[in-house]
DNA sequence: CATGAATGAGTCTTCATTCAT
DNA sequence: AATGAATGAAGACTCATTCAT
């Protein structure tokens, strides 16, 4: 407790609105992460942030607003993350593409934590339609991106066959399916070892613009 | 009510054990995929069941005991689902490995229902070890089959530079990343697109063995 | 607490459903009683009835349906003791509206305790339109019963330049102000004084009805 | 909150204390006229009155001496009421008599609001013996003034049989049972009704002082 | 004086579990 | 075996009160 503590002294009492919900969120973040969603209590929550109980309530309506915001909250750093990789790649479309799915190896989004977080809110997506809607949302966007850059791949090279939405498809099961197989089998796959293998896929698939010897790490 | 008393009247009182339990688990594979895993409670597992409150702490002794028996109920269903499709494969280690990856869009195991519930529980396996480890197994022992599958063709063809467990990742993957994709977003994607586009990956992966003109439906 | 195990033994589990009903009804109309409408809780009804905690949420869904219960199981005793005098006044319009009058002085319904419940919804009233209701139909119908007995008598004796709704509204506010006044000043007032002052009162409006020298005890 | 601010500002932070304390306390009544005693919170009586939420307990130390001070101010301002009524009546007793009964209807004390709050809290008056003992203090006061009219008018008078209590009883009762009707059935009795169903009480029971023709509107 | 974030005790409500019938 | 009333622990939420600014 003696951090709890300190913590509190530091950030005082005047830590504005905002500073205040981003703590509880990611008090929200860890709980879900070592308890799992259904046996998260706010009580926990407010713990974990060292805070009294009934501040959640204070600065989120419900337990339900919390959730909805810790979740909105991933879904946006997410985003980000694969927004400023895709800007950092700068004008190549492979690159491009390249950087959207690896992306999804940087640790900021893909931690033991993280990814135990989204799939409880994956589990609970069918029952709440609020979590469906933003998950579609946030996916939409990145397929549209991913869409439009594998279309220019395919008319660049000369990939006979090959479907934009079917690529994209693939592309985007494989990196979702790697986050599954990481969060039920950490002890089977590594982040690097992820990564390696979407690189060998696109060799796979556009072999002119991902040319086997140029293997780039997570 | 009638139909609840008609129920039990027309399975009776005699009902074996395994019948009852079976129904229970039934009713829980409904509840679960109807209200999320969270909101799921026993009231609801005996009503869907036409039962009565008491009833599932009789035939199972707790809710856990019964969510993990529903779990392992979804794991012997599915698992059975391809092994049964293993079996009539035949001895072609090509067939077979289609068996096993098409096995996967096999309506009895991929349905909106059954999806919903499969990721309620993977959203909880981080939290409670005995889901992690019954998931586990269950993918240890595909894993198993599919990478010796995989090291077969290898052997086989000429795929060079190709390593069986990476490969063994990628289809993994990628199976499991359909499912998310289709619970998450059912719109953009149908059962029979999945199936086409391991298909694909297949035949980009082992053009000697999936030659492009001989797709197969799911 | 002795008492309380005894009462528990003797209902025992069995007790039907409507025994268990009334049971926390009269436990909430003493909890009322006791400390007053805005600070009586559920806890304190469970412990009144000798019965759990939860017990309330199974019996009644919620607080507020408990109370609404209570409320109208007040008003259906209040009825039923007005009934009950009507109809053993016999055929006598005068007879038959000094009974309607008398019976608010009538012990059953008459008490510190029911009164001070009365006076507790009667203070919800205007914020809950369920409680305003409930009490606006319990008048109602005394109403229509004393104006019509009202207008009999006023036909009969020569009582010019009195309206029977008038007549009515005065009778009922009266009976009503001795309810408040025995409320707020017990000591001023008591059931006996009550009653004669109310005969006073038809006497004095109704002379030839109700002869001074006939006085009535309650 | 622009309407907050100005309010603020138009009040400024020079307002005396009493001049907080009578917007609190007005804030009060509002509030407990439209949500009611139980559901009545200090946050609603702040924002009633534009202000913070911490204001109350520092112009009164805790909620329950808010509502105390605002019963003692629904009595002072009933109090004031009908003595001023008394002054102008003049020195005759039948007149002074008449002004008390009357003032029960002047619109500053019988208006749907006014007349909510004080049942709220004759509703827990029970269960607050403060609250009885200033009710009953009120009440006594103006008891006393009555009797000794009353007394004045039937020794002046030839009323036979009367008793100088049971006759304040009876006027009493009936003003209060009017309010209440009022708050109960707003629908069937309006404050001119009452006004003249009182002053004919008064002529029934004073023939002398209260000759029918002389009616006098509220 | 006034604000409003923070506290934490208290309340309603839910629900897994028990058990008399 | 089955029922469903009852229990009681636990959780979300409310709100009077405090207090740093």
């Amino acid at each position: 407790m003696p951090r709890t503590a300190k913590k509190q002294v530091s950030l005082g009492r005047s830590a504005t609105r905002q500073v205040r919900r981003q703590q509880l969120i990611d008090a929200t973040i860890e709980a879900i992460a070592r308890r799992g969603f259904a046996d998260t209590t706010l009580a926990d929550v407010a713990a974990g942030a060292g805070l009294s109980q009934g501040i959640v309530n204070f600065h989120f309506r419900t337990k339900e607003e919390l959730l909805v915001e810790t979740l909105r909250d991933l879904n946006e750093e997410y985003r980000l993350t694969w927004r400023r990789a895709l800007e950092a790649a700068g004008p190549d479309p492979a690159n491009r593409l390249w950087a959207i799915l690896a992306a999804d190896f940087d640790p900021a989004v893909c931690s033991r934590k993280k990814i135990a977080v989204w799939h409880a809110f994956h589990g609970e997506a069918k029952a709440r339609p609020t979590y469906q809607k933003i998950c579609g949302d946030r996916d939409d966007e990145r397929w549209e991106v991913m869409t439009s850059l594998i279309e220019t791949l395919t008319a660049q090279g000369g990939y006979e066959g090959l479907e934009a939405r079917a690529l994209a498809q693939i592309l985007t099961a494989m990196t979702d399916g790697f986050w599954l197989d990481y969060h039920l089998s950490p002890s089977r796959i590594d982040r690097a070892a992820g990564c390696r293998a979407v690189r060998l896929m696109l060799a796979q698939l556009f072999p002119e613009h991902y040319p086997i010897e140029a293997q780039t790490a997570a």
